[in-house]
RNA sequence: GGAUAGGUGGCUGAGUGGUCUAAAGCAACAGUCUUGAAAACUGUCGUCCGCGCAAGUGGACCGUGAGUUCGAAUCUCACCCUAUCCGCCA
């Protein structure tokens, strides 16, 4: 949620900024509605004013007097209660409007409708190349006993999956050794709950929009699609010690998206699946852009720094302002190459928000000269399982459909080839 | 699922219809003292919105929303949330 404030005084930018975004949003006519807002406003403080001015004379007033002013009071009261009831409808349609209005997109966000607009920033690692017969990963690790994706969709249905022995055994690996690696970064690591009162989609400003991504319980409550949504409400209308700050948080959670039309997208294997499981980076930090945009390098930066050391060949794209969500200023995305596809495909989204998200969570902490402001927040995916398996399994198979650890995980998975 | 208690400022907590302009304590900040710190003492200290260059001034806020009343933290209703006990249970 952007300020009122800011909006009235920048009203052409937040208009470009949604243009940028192709979000469709008439700004001239918040503005004017806050016009109305703040008319309305004015006028029943006046009353309100009057109001209070006589009630405090009434219990001293002699009896006469006193009659008098409460039938004079009755009037006013009435009045007033017709000014309430419209600055009521005003109220609703302006708090509508304003969840609505996006972020403003950084000026080095590039124009584009979609993710095919994305700009590549940077390409690192040598993509194999096979002098045999290159399987996929469904093929690969099913052959392997690493996933079972039939029985997967008996138990759970379409996109259904069960990793299996070594697929498992991997898992396990890679969650052990993102703790290790990002906990020497200085995060703390969080197991948050997962089904979530829906307030804080809103706070997150994963909505408005549409409600049926998520899966919801019969409560009424959301199961979270990431643990972004939990670690956000965790501080929520708290006043933060500013020494805390930046609070770095290591989430860990299954995640759930119901992927409500995407039923021709990626139909097969471990690339988009309902229930699966992710750390995730998050940072409250300071009320500064200079520190967000700082933070947001950092955090991204830590993602391919864990990618490199698996050896896995990636591209970092930055988002063009179609493919922002409505809070994100800007965002990149880590994408990791898929050999037998012979396409890149995303595991990592960083994104920073400035005051979007504490704004509609009310996260706040004082600053040097006692003054409360909304923290920042940003957050980036650290590594999300299954899906790294695809890229992992693809880029390191053998001849003989054996597959390489990577060294850093050899450890962590008590042997270096899975067979 | 059943029963009970409760939601007041950064925190603890008093306040049951009209000087509530919300007590008090803690914390925080500033000062005195001290080589420095602590302690002690003194002082300052809620948030948001409007108008104003400013000093200031008006309004709102005691979980949320409706209602009663000339007037509500206080009374009524609904909802949300929290805690405790019983039952069930990994």
């Amino acid at each position: 949620m952007l300020d009122i404030k800011f909006i009235r005084e920048n009203k052409d930018i937040v208009q470009a900024g949604a243009q940028k975004k192709h979000v469709k949003i008439d700004i001239a006519e918040l503005v004017a509605l806050d016009d109305k807002r703040k008319e309305a406003l004015t006028s029943i403080e006046k009353k309100r004013a009057e109001q209070n001015a006589i009630s405090e004379k009434i219990p001293t007033a002699s009896a006469e007097d006193r009659q008098k002013m409460i039938n004079d009071m009755k009037v006013v009261k009435e009045a007033l209660q017709k000014e309430e009831d419209s600055l009521k409808e005003i109220m609703k349609s302006w708090q509508d409007m304003m969840l609505r209005v996006p972020n403003i997109p950084d000026m080095s966000v590039p124009e584009g409708d979609s993710d095919k607009d994305n700009k590549e920033i940077k390409e690192w690692g040598e993509k194999p190349k096979f002098d045999f017969e290159a399987k996929d990963h469904v093929e690969l690790m099913t052959k392997l006993a690493m996933v079972d994706f039939e029985r997967g969709s008996k138990v759970h249905g379409f996109r259904g999956y069960f990793l299996t022995g070594d697929g498992a055994r991997l898992s396990f690996a890679i969650w052990q050794y993102a703790m290790d690696f990002f906990s020497a970064k200085k995060f703390i690591p969080v197991i948050p709950p997962t089904i979530v009162r829906k307030q804080f989609l809103y706070g997150t400003a994963h909505l408005p929009g549409d409600v049926e991504d998520f899966y919801m319980t019969q409560d009424g409550d959301a199961l979270a699609g990431t643990a972004e949504v939990p670690l956000m409400g965790m501080h929520s209308e708290e006043v933060l010690d500013a020494k805390e700050l930046p609070k770095r948080y290591l989430g860990f959670s299954p995640c759930y998206r119901r992927e409500a039309g995407a039923h021709s997208k990626d139909v097969k294997g471990l690339i988009r699946v309902h229930e699966f499981y992710k750390f995730e980076q998050l940072v409250l930090c300071e009320a500064s852009h200079e520190t967000s945009v700082a933070v947001h390098e950092e955090i991204n930066r830590n993602t391919e720094e864990f990618i490199e050391s698996l050896g896995i060949p990636y591209h970092t794209v930055l988002n063009c302002g179609g493919d922002l969500g409505l809070g994100q200023v800007k965002k990149y995305d880590v994408e990791l190459w898929v050999p037998k596809e012979n396409t890149y495909r995303e595991i990592s989204s960083a994104s920073y928000f400035h005051d979007f998200q504490t704004r509609r969570l009310n996260i706040r902490y004082k600053d040097a000269e006692g003054k409360l402001r909304y923290a920042h927040s940003l957050n980036c995916t650290a590594i999300p399982t299954p899906r790294i398996l695809v890229s992992l399994v693809e880029n390191f198979q053998q001849a003989d459909g054996t597959i390489r650890i990577p060294e850093a995980l050899q450890k962590y998975m008590g042997k270096a080839i899975i067979s």
